[in-house]
DNA sequence: CACACGAGTGAACGGCGTTCACGGTAAACG
DNA sequence: CGTTTACCGTGAACGCCGTTCACTCGTGTG
């Protein structure tokens, strides 16, 4: 059954042999990202012919065809995170609203563009049958970094939050204890119910993202992504922001135009 | 290449060979929605067994695979578009903010029990590789139903829309030239502005839908729906049923708390 | 009656995920 | 040093898939 490839843990310098295996791992998700960004389809076979070797090989890195999606779903969300986040520093820290919308307007830009890339990360373990809803996807990481820049925000300008305490049971339960990594962990409890908010927010990002990538948008209203802007405008007062809406809103316009 | 099945058109009664046709196509729906409904992959081969046949006979009614997937999605749509209806039925036509309110309550509802079929008509097109976004699916009859039951909101309160000529330029034309069929055609022309809060809606209701149905929704805020119920609750003011929002939101979460 | 056409079949092709028995090569050990 | 062991990769095979093609019925039409 090999289990999952015995790591040297906290070993000191990895062996030649294990350094090997790290790049054919590598080489792998390589591999599959290749296929995907050329329209190929991501099969065992086609990864493994792209590396000159054949499919069964494969065996000895994944366990199967899914646990190689989830791999390459993994790590399309952690590239897509660092280009989220490339976009947000074009602007100066102390503007943390401004980052947040570049970022998100970025996320944007990259799940129109990358749209095989987008659902395989965000809408990939529902297909499947015999699934049910629940278990959270492990692939995290731009969740995380809104999250995180969305605390930025409240840091800076301390929008009201709802009270822990009048939150719904399961929610506040829910916020106490966060799924997600991230800094509501280090939140005072009193202060737990930004964590309500940064959901609200993900949720409508990821709605009107979806929408749009899925086909459900009047084709003439994609691309100047009038659909998301509006929705922009209307979540941001709820961040405090309500006197900047117009600037940032021109911001995400501005770079929906530039790409 | 055999255009789509030389229907009648309006010719007078069908012959017995059409009618046996029609029955066939009806038979091969229905087997797929068996097939899904029992959590069995959907495929050409496993349609045709439950059916009698052999694969290749398929080809007599469908082109391809794909084609087979749309007429499914197209068919689930109409099924759950008749369930949402039927949830709105259960409470009388002069309260339409109820009505409403029961109809997409139950299409979270049924997305959260079958989100196989839920992924297929709103989550399709795009995992095949060569897709560019665009090209708006033709499942619709649930987007016009829900389009006219908050149509029916607004002619009972007539909430503010936006003015036509403050819309942006893409806007506009959009909302002037729908592409989803619906009440939206016969609005004079000043009052076009309602179809673009009936999108924005939409994207709300399909976005918190979608991420609950894709898990990225933390597993234990899953059954309560509270996530579902805070966007309704958000989304309500601003179609004038500010008032009403606690018996709404009372509703919704009645029922379901009974599902 | 003869004809044409529609529906359905079986065989086949190439591709897929996956399993398995087998070789070779590099590391690990005495 | 030699030997053993563990790993990496192969080729063949299985059963599934979508799809094509030549073929056979049986029915409806002229």
């Amino acid at each position: 059954m090999s289990s999952p490839a015995s790591r040297p843990a906290s070993g000191a310098e990895p062996t030649r042999r294990e350094r090997q295996r790290e790049a054919t791992y590598a080489e792998i998700v390589e591999s599959a990202l290749g296929l995907l960004r050329e329209g190929e389809d991501l099969s065992l076979r086609a990864v493994a012919q792209r590396m000159g070797m054949t499919a069964p090989a494969l065996y000895r890195y994944v366990a199967s065809y899914s646990e190689l999606v989830d791999l390459v779903a993994l790590r399309i969300d952690q590239d897509a995170t660092r280009r989220f986040a490339a976009a947000a520093e074009t602007v100066p820290a102390s503007d943390p609203a401004a980052r947040l919308v570049l970022a998100i307007t970025e996320f944007r830009t990259w799940a129109m563009t990358s749209p095989r890339e987008f659902s395989l990360v965000f809408a990939h373990p529902v297909a499947e049958p015999g699934c049910r809803p629940g278990e959270p996807l492990t692939a995290a990481a731009s969740a995380e970094l809104f999250t995180t820049m969305l605390h930025d925000v409240w840091r800076a300008n301390r929008f009201p939050v709802p009270a822990v305490e009048d939150l719904p049971e399961v929610v506040r339960q829910a916020v106490l204890d966060p799924a997600i990594p991230g800094p509501q962990h280090h939140l005072p409890v009193e202060e737990r119910g930004f964590g309500w908010v940064a959901m609200q927010g993900w949720a409508q990002l990821y709605g009107v993202v979806a929408l749009e990538v899925f086909g459900h948008v009047d084709v003439r209203l994609l691309a100047s992504g009038e659909l998301f802007l509006s929705t922009l405008g209307r979540f941001a007062p709820q961040l405090g922001l309500g006197a900047d809406v117009e600037r940032l809103v021109g911001l995400a316009r501005a770079r929906i135009a530039a790409a």
